[in-house]
Formats: structure tokens, C-alpha cells, sequence
DNA sequence: GCCGTCGCTCAGAGCCCGCTCAGAAGTTCG
DNA sequence: CGAACTTCTGAGCGGGCTCTGAGCGACGGC
């Protein structure tokens, strides 16, 4: 069973609602949703973005090249923009520019091909600005979007530090750092991924296919198998002589749980 | 003027926040943010700028040329400017005396290139401004304007010395000093403006490409290649003999932690 | 109880990442 | 003018990381 090249089978896509249960949606100082224009030339790629950020229970707008990216932003007046360097009628920092004039303070996500990083992206981190390579991964995507507005001041309402606790197990996002129960726990990229998801979807049981796809880079042609193997590290990891937090739903997929008292 | 310890947390962090690592920003003396006017004709270099000082907290404003340069600070009344002396319409120093009508005590770094007007240069500095030679790191920019907002009187100087500390490792960064556990080290100016990007940032993990456009100029065309080797000289120094504080994150940056409790 | 399916884990191959050494070119300073 | 220092490139190496394949155990249907 291969993937084709671009699109993965967006099961989470569909009945795009608000926020994951669990947990309220990152919001604007308003408490409104965070606004998002998404802007890439690839017609599929764009729609799965988008997708992902609905999920999240943002506002999401699309646009297939610099003009109707600056037209968009002038309707949306976006928090913040994802935004392909390669476009078909100019590059991505032109946009920029232009969407910088009519909102100073907008954040900016750029994609960019692996090999083009060296070109004009230097400088680009250095405000509060990030950028992923192609491919990526949604996850990936979601949480440098979230850091991006969190460093931008919203959710002043909740105190959401970069933080996320399930039961006693914690992680710090930006020091890259888990626990358990105070014990530090050392994970490779995609280790710390995976459980990243999990711990951003608790008591909500994630099949493998959706792992997949939020998880993995949308170009990766392998199996599910994948995901068993990772579990089963994390597990080595995470569970390792303790009551177990991470749970088998036999035919559907996987739950992380805080333990029954 | 506010006293630290009276107020509620909540209070003293509703001015200017630091977008890094949560401290309070560099603030004037009532609280509100620093403002930043921005002088370049380069609109590019003028865009990394205004991103890397809007990072610290502070509120920027660009100008292309010396007549909206002198507009806009007209409409700011800007506590810093960041200055080209090479404009389209006039130079420099013109601007400066147009700005300096409006308010006199406003601090100027002037961006130069290497070999251009070092005597003239020269007399401005004594008058308690400064400058940087083109090409420039942005750390160094952010670094310069800090220390001549700090000797102009903005607030939290007491707590923001030109001293930073993380577990036993300090930096005097006037003096251009480091110790670590009070012996003193040795560092080259590459070196030393690293370590400063990693004490400004502890506990964060910093991807490679996040320090290459911070700490190195604009211009470098290189390699990441050349942070592993300049943490490689960092470790050899700093962390020679002692448990280490400088940390690699695989696959996704270096670390700075003081030593575990 | 038997059998098929599903999931877990081990072992290993290949790749990629990061560390280090050595040396060349440029710079500063005595 | 030479010596020491600084910065950066290139190459090699060691090891961690990712993924494939296969065997085995667990679970559930009948």
C-alpha cells in the first residue's frame, strides 16, 4: 500500500472542529480564535495545512501565490502566516514585506525545500520567526506555529507555558526535556514526537494510521509497523517499571493515560 | 517608578515582555516598551533588524531614507535609533542632528561599513553613542543597543546588569569577562558572542541555524558545520574538567543548564 | 481448544548526524 | 616583519537513529 507523494489520507481531517478534547484551544487575547493564512502553490499540501490547523480550532484562510496572499491577509489580518519561499509570481519574502506593512507584529512560518536553507533564510530565525524544511511533518508544523504565537503573547488567558503534563509524566517543549515523576527521560527526535502527540491528545485513542500521518513527514512511504516499533521504545522508555501510562486498544490504536488511582 | 517584591507578579510583567525565556524586557522607566526606530535603505536588512528587536520586546519602526527617518521619529519619539550612516538622501549625521532637535537624549548606534569615516565615527562615540562595522551579527547590534539604553537610564537595571549568570558561570559583558566557578577564561570574540546567545538563553534549545543567524554576520555564507566546531572550542574551555552545562540535543540543537541539582 | 489475526520485540543494515583533527588563509600585535 | 591568534574548510570516524524483516506471543472468534 503506497502513499502517493503529497497527500496523506486525512482521516483527521474531516469534521475539522474546535480544539482536541482535552485541553481549550490556544486563542487570541480576545479569547476569538487565532487566525492563520496558509500560503503554498501546492493545491493538496495547502488543503492538508489547513486542515491541521482547523483541528486545532484556529481560523485558517489559504492562498496559492504572493498576490492573493497579500489580498488574503488584508481581509484575515492573520496572527500568522505559513508561507512557501518558492511561489509561483514571487518569493516568499517579498510577501513578507508586504504583509509586515499592514500588520508589524504578524508570525511568520516559512517552508522551504531542504537544499534552498542556505539561500536567504539566514536571518530568518533570528526574530521570532521559524522555518521547517520540506518535508515535514503536521506535528512539527502545529508546534512551531504554537511557539511562534505563545512568544507573540496569546493565550494570556490561560497560563500555557510551554509546558505539557499528563499525570506525572511532563514535558518542557523548548528545553526538550521529559519526566517522569521528576526522572528525566532522554528520547531520540522522533521518540519525542510521538510522545509529544500522545501527550497532546490524553485519554483519546489515536490509531496508527492518524499517528502516521500527524507524526511522520507526509512523504514517508512505509508501514504502520513503524508506529508499533516506536511505541514499543517509548514504552522501554517512559513505562519502564512503572504503571504503565501508554495503553493498547486492540484493532483501534493507542491511549496515553494518566494511571488509575 | 516601580519597586520590585510590592507588586503582584501578574503586574510587572504586563509591560514589555522578553520573548525569550520569559524575563522581563529592557523597559523605560514607566514600564512601557522601548522604542526602536530603524534606519536603513536596505529594506531586507532593515525587515532582520526590526525582527530581532521586536524579539527583545521592544517597539521598532523602520525608515528607508533620512526624511522618513525624521518623520518617524517625529511620531515615535523613539528612545533608540539604529542609524546607517550611508542614506540615499543625505547621511547619517544630518539625520542625527534633525533627531537630536526633537530629543535630545536619544541613544544612536550607527551601522557602518568597515573602512568608511572612522575619525568622524570616533568624535560621535565620545558623545556616549555608538556603532558596528558592516557586516554585523545581530547579537552584537542587540548587545551594543542594550548597553546604551542600560547607561541611558532605562529601567530594571538593577536586575539587569551587564551581568549574566547561569549556575556558576558568569559574564560581565562590559568587561568582556567570563568565569566559571570564579576562574577566569580565556575566550575569542567568536567564542564569547556565542556564549553570550547560549547564557541569554538557558534552558532553551537552540537549533544550529537559530544561532548561525544570530551570532554570526548576515552575510557568512557557511555552514552549520562551523557552530558544532565553535561549541566544540566553547566545551573545551568552559566545560573542561567540570560537569558539563553545554548539552547536544540531536537532531535538534545545543542546550546551555547549569549542572543538575 | 484451535486457528487466524494483530501486536510486540529483537536483531541488524544503512544512513545520517555530530565531533574532532589538521591545516590554510586572514588578522592582530609586538 | 614575524609570531601568535582567530576563523573557517575539509575529511574521517564513531555512534546514534531510523527503518526492515522475521519470529513469537497474545488475543479473540468459532
Amino acid at each position: 500500500m503506497r502513499r502517493r507523494g503529497t497527500l496523506p489520507a486525512g482521516v483527521m481531517l474531516e469534521g475539522a472542529m474546535n480544539a482536541r478534547s482535552g485541553r481549550p484551544a490556544l486563542t487570541r487575547p480576545d479569547g476569538t480564535p487565532v487566525r492563520v493564512l496558509v500560503v503554498d502553490d501546492d493545491p493538496d499540501l495547502a488543503e492538508v495545512l489547513s486542515g491541521a490547523l482547523r483541528y486545532e480550532g484556529w481560523e485558517v484562510r489559504t492562498a496559492g501565490d504572493g498576490a492573493s496572499a497579500v489580498a488574503g491577509a488584508r481581509e484575515l489580518l492573520p496572527d500568522a502566516v505559513v508561507l512557501d519561499v518558492m511561489l509561483p509570481d514571487t518569493d516568499g519574502f517579498a510577501v513578507l514585506r508586504s504583509l509586515r506593512a499592514v500588520r508589524p507584529d504578524v508570525c511568520v512560518l516559512f517552508l522551504t525545500a531542504r537544499d534552498a536553507v542556505e539561500d536567504r533564510i539566514a536571518g530568518i530565525t533570528a526574530g521570532g520567526d521559524d522555518y521547517v524544511t520540506k518535508p515535514f511533518s503536521l506535528e512539527e508544523v502545529v508546534a512551531r506555529l504554537r511557539g511562534l504565537l505563545r512568544r507573540a503573547g496569546m493565550a494570556r488567558q490561560l497560563e500555557e507555558g510551554p509546558r505539557l503534563v499528563v499525570g506525572d509524566l511532563a514535558m518542557d517543549e523548548e528545553a526538550r526535556e521529559v519526566t517522569r515523576a521528576g526522572e528525566l527521560i532522554g528520547l531520540s527526535p522522533t521518540e519525542f514526537e510521538l510522545l509529544r502527540f500522545l501527550m497532546r491528545n490524553p485519554r483519546r485513542v489515536l490509531s496508527k494510521t492518524q499517528i502516521l500521518d500527524r507524526v511522520w513527514s507526509y512523504d514517508f512511504g512505509g508501514q504502520a509497523h513503524v508506529v508499533e516499533l516506536y511505541i514499543s521504545y517509548l514504552r522501554k522508555k517512559v513505562d519502564a517499571g512503572r504503571p504503565p501510562m501508554i495503553h493498547t486498544v486492540r484493532g483501534a490504536g493507542y491511549v496515553l493515560k494518566p494511571v488509575a488511582r
